[in-house]
DNA sequence: CAGTAAGTTAAGTGCTAACTTAAACAGCGT
DNA sequence: ACGCTGTTTAAGTTAGCACTTAACTTACTG
């Protein structure tokens, strides 16, 4: 089932980015929040709830921790749009260093004329 | 590809609405607006726009008359998407009709009864 | 060319969503 | 009970988006 609340959950990058790091595994609300530079504890919090609300992930609770994990199963074609978009993040940062290394060949090779 | 531009595009159910009116065949932006009762022609001249800039959707001059229609080939996932969702919709109002009979019969019995 | 039809762009308004900081809550060790 | 760690909730600010009405463009028609 795809609905609105899911969409719109999925609609945002940060959420996107966060959905990302407990895809695989479950992962402590602190330690996702951690890996944001520049965004809050609390906001990172409030955008672990909308994903729960919707659905997207699923809440576990253990002592004064709160894991949280994908729910991948319940997403339906979310789960394989997402996996598109980020095997595409990643064609795009591939392609994107070979053209780095282009320039810096481009720049030997001026250097060396 | 699926791109933010397109999520975002997308996340709107009024754009969907609208994409899904522009999905098998051609219609004039005119055309369009008729079909909405609560929102103004340059609301969705607006959208319509949107949804070009996406990618979504392709734009046919024709004298005063601009065609638009959905570039399903360009939506990847999103396509897929879009029409599971439609089709749940369908889905979920044939429920509800079953349910509404259900209802009138349990009423008759009741009448009945 | 004047008039009109089809549509977009401009300008302004109100609502919502993302973010902030400060405060509150929950669980555990002492 | 007290304090500390982990996390959420509350309150308030700000930016952006959907919408509106009004003004403009473009193309056809007499």
């Amino acid at each position: 089932m795809v609905d609105q609340a899911a969409l719109d959950a999925v609609a945002s990058p940060r959420r996107r980015r966060i959905l990302r790091l407990v895809w695989e595994d479950e992962l402590a609300a602190g330690d996702v929040a951690a890996r944001f530079e520049d965004v809050s504890w609390p906001a990172v919090s409030q955008h672990l709830k909308v994903l729960k609300e919707a659905g997207l992930v699923i809440e576990r609770r253990e002592g004064r921790h709160r894991f949280y994990r994908a729910n991948r199963s319940s997403m339906g074609p979310l789960a394989a749009m997402l996996e598109r978009m980020w095997s595409d993040d990643l064609d795009r940062l591939a392609a994107l260093a070979e053209e780095e290394a282009g320039i810096a060949e481009d720049t030997q090779d001026a250097a060396g004329a």
